[in-house]
RNA sequence: GCGGGAGUAACUCAGUUGGUAGAGUGUCUGCCUUCCAAGCAGAAUGUCGCCGGUUCGAGUCCGGUCUCCCGCUCCA
């Protein structure tokens, strides 16, 4: 049975674990807030995830699977950077993208992947004819076929090559060709031409095309004019490539070496949807793991693995979770290969999943990039982006950020293998996974449906809670002694006296508490507590002094 | 950005032809003392998304705007 995600929504709001950013307003598209709930959860998921890539890391020897021992290490880097940074990363070129409007159907596509096929004619009988672009046909590039010019319009084209050739003595001949929206705009303009393209999929009219700046923007200084333009960083992987030499010059670290990094991120997406899932501002749980280029395809395959089931220990069910390798014409131009991890969120269709993280073995391009300027893809070959002058579009740093081994005395540049987690959507997931409705008996013995949230443990932004049965007898007392020796054993805990002891378990599981602690007659004669389990109902009773140890033993799993 | 739907208490929603707002849940306070929400009693809470217009009077009609949901588009 799919979650309802508009209850997940609600009790999110309900509980305080996720806002409307500036509610009061009316909010604003795209950016959310965590209420006191969520901010635990969320910062639980960033613990965890540091915890278990850096904090609880091995660097002596190989961790399970691993092709090698490693070293894992954290960096913390600015949200606003050298503006260069972006120019020669490639996000200043392509987060600007044209974007162009049908004016009839209100279509939005991206100029560039808007295919032109052009039918330009000559008459091989008279040279003197020249040749002459006749007409043309727009089409979107068809992904299974390549082939996206339908039969139709491909008629159209020879129907305009005969109404050309009516009045001519010679026969035409035409030859189609395909070319982008921009490229045939700047063809027109070239050969003074005035065919228009029109609407791929209606026909119509479109705008020109029109920039779409996909990185916040922003000034540096109290006097600052569009001269000091800068952004605020699209990802937070730049941060760690600028400084892969310093933590290389400082950390007695060698390679294989992963830098990783917690922090904010920003992007003008088109459209904001989903919940938390396309936010404007997000968090991204980076590692860029820097190797020897011949060891690469090693990593790869066992960041890919690890990462995956790093979410299954987390709770969230193999068969919600998919590991998508990306097809061939999918990958980024740098990209050597790219694989998802996704999961099936309740508000996409069956079948469909939604980004969670993606692993990319992104070879040399990034510390290559910020040494000789930006580079681009030419027949396989990643060259430096030239101008018209011969110069690069955008230069690099100019510093050597090669590494030199210095066992075998080898110098080179490391490739990276990068696995990009999202953190709200990390713990997006988690709460759409927790979310359940089972049923529980009351009090009659009647079944009743139950909410409850299934976090792990370790997720849990509340780990335990802690009852008197009821409130007199002294039970308040020791519960209170109890709830404070967890408080202090730096255990979230909550205590609660309010209401009947079945309503103040129900109100746990909503929050996803894992466990409860109820004291009851039995705590004052025999000195001993129930723990009660969030998920299967069943309690244990245990002295009241090992309920710390007892937490803090299932704490650790 | 386009098309469709929606916005009323913290949550889910009702609100008749325009006559100055209700229910359930939750929250809080007592009582009860009982191990899985619905025993009893009581209380608080809304400029009906926002702005403007029509009207003697607008939650209700009109215009604009913001936000959410669905579809399209987009998602290096």
């Amino acid at each position: 049975m799919p979650k309802d995600m508009d209850k997940i929504v609600a009790l999110c709001k309900r509980r305080g674990f996720i806002f409307q950013d500036s509610e009061i307003y009316g909010g604003l598209n795209g950016f959310w807030d965590y209420g006191p709930l969520g901010t635990d959860l969320k910062r639980n998921v960033r613990n965890v995830w540091w915890e278990d890539m850096i904090g609880r890391h091995d660097p002596l020897d190989p961790p399970e699977n691993a092709p090698a021992s490693f070293h894992m290490v954290g960096v913390e880097t600015t949200i606003i950077m050298h503006p260069q940074v972006w120019k020669v990363s490639g996000h200043y070129d392509l987060f600007v993208d044209k974007m162009v409007d049908c004016k009839e159907c209100k279509a939005r596509f991206r100029a560039d992947h808007v295919n032109v096929a052009v039918l330009v004619a000559n008459f091989p009988d008279d040279p003197s004819a020249g040749k002459q672009a006749i007409a043309c046909e727009s089409f979107m590039p068809d992904a299974a076929t390549g082939m996206g010019l339908s039969n139709s319009k491909a008629k159209k084209l020879d129907q305009a090559l005969l109404a050309f050739g009516k009045d001519k003595s010679s026969k035409p001949v035409g030859d189609v060709v395909v070319m982008s929206y921009l490229d045939f705009l700047v063809r027109q303009e070239a050969e003074g031409q005035n065919l228009k393209a029109s609407c791929p999929t209606c026909g119509g009219e479109l705008t020109t095309p029109r920039d779409f700046n996909l990185m916040f923007k922003t000034i540096i200084g109290a006097l600052g004019t569009e001269e000091d333009a800068a952004y605020l960083r699209p990802e937070t992987a730049q941060g760690i490539f600028v400084n892969f030499k310093n933590v290389c010059d400082s950390s007695r670290v060698k390679l294989p070496l992963g830098i990783c990094q917690v922090g904010k991120s920003f992007r003008n997406e088109i459209t904001p949807r989903n919940f938390t899932f396309r936010s404007r501002e997000f968090e991204q749980m980076e590692i860029e793991f820097f190797c020897h280029p011949s060891e690469s395809p090693k990593w790869y395959d066992y960041w890919r693995a690890r990462r995956y089931q790093w979410y299954q220990d987390l709770g969230i069910a193999k068969e919600n979770l998919i590991l998508r390798e990306h097809h061939k014409d999918e990958l980024a131009h740098y990209s050597c290969g790219t694989a998802d991890i996704e999961y099936a969120f309740p508000f996409m269709s069956a079948g469909e999943y939604g980004e969670l993280e993606g692993v990319a073995h992104r070879g040399d391009f990034d510390l290559r990039s910020h040494m000789e300027g930006k580079l681009k893809n030419e027949n396989g070959e990643l060259v430096v982006e030239l101008d018209a002058k011969g110069q690069p579009r955008h230069r690099g740093s100019g510093k050597d950020l090669s590494y030199f081994d210095d066992s075998t005395r080898e110098r080179f540049i490391p490739h990276v293998i990068e696995p990009s987690a999202g953190a709200d959507r990390a713990t997006l997931a988690f709460i759409c996974e927790a979310y359940a409705e089972d049923e529980a008996p009351d009090d009659k013995g009647n079944m009743q449906v139950r909410t409850l949230m299934r976090f792990h443990p370790r997720l849990a932004p509340v780990k335990a809670a802690v009852f008197p049965l009821v409130k007199k007898d002294g039970q308040p007392e020791k519960a209170k002694e109890i709830y404070r020796a967890l408080k202090n054993a730096g255990i979230a805990v909550q205590y609660d006296e309010q209401a009947a002891i079945g309503k103040r378990y129900r109100r746990q599981d909503e929050i996803g508490t894992p466990w409860c602690i109820t004291v009851d007659p039995e705590t004052m004669s025999e000195g001993t507590v129930t723990i009660r389990d969030r998920d299967s109902l069943e309690q244990v009773r245990i002295p009241a002094g090992e309920v710390v140890d007892e937490i803090s033993r299932r704490l650790r799993g």
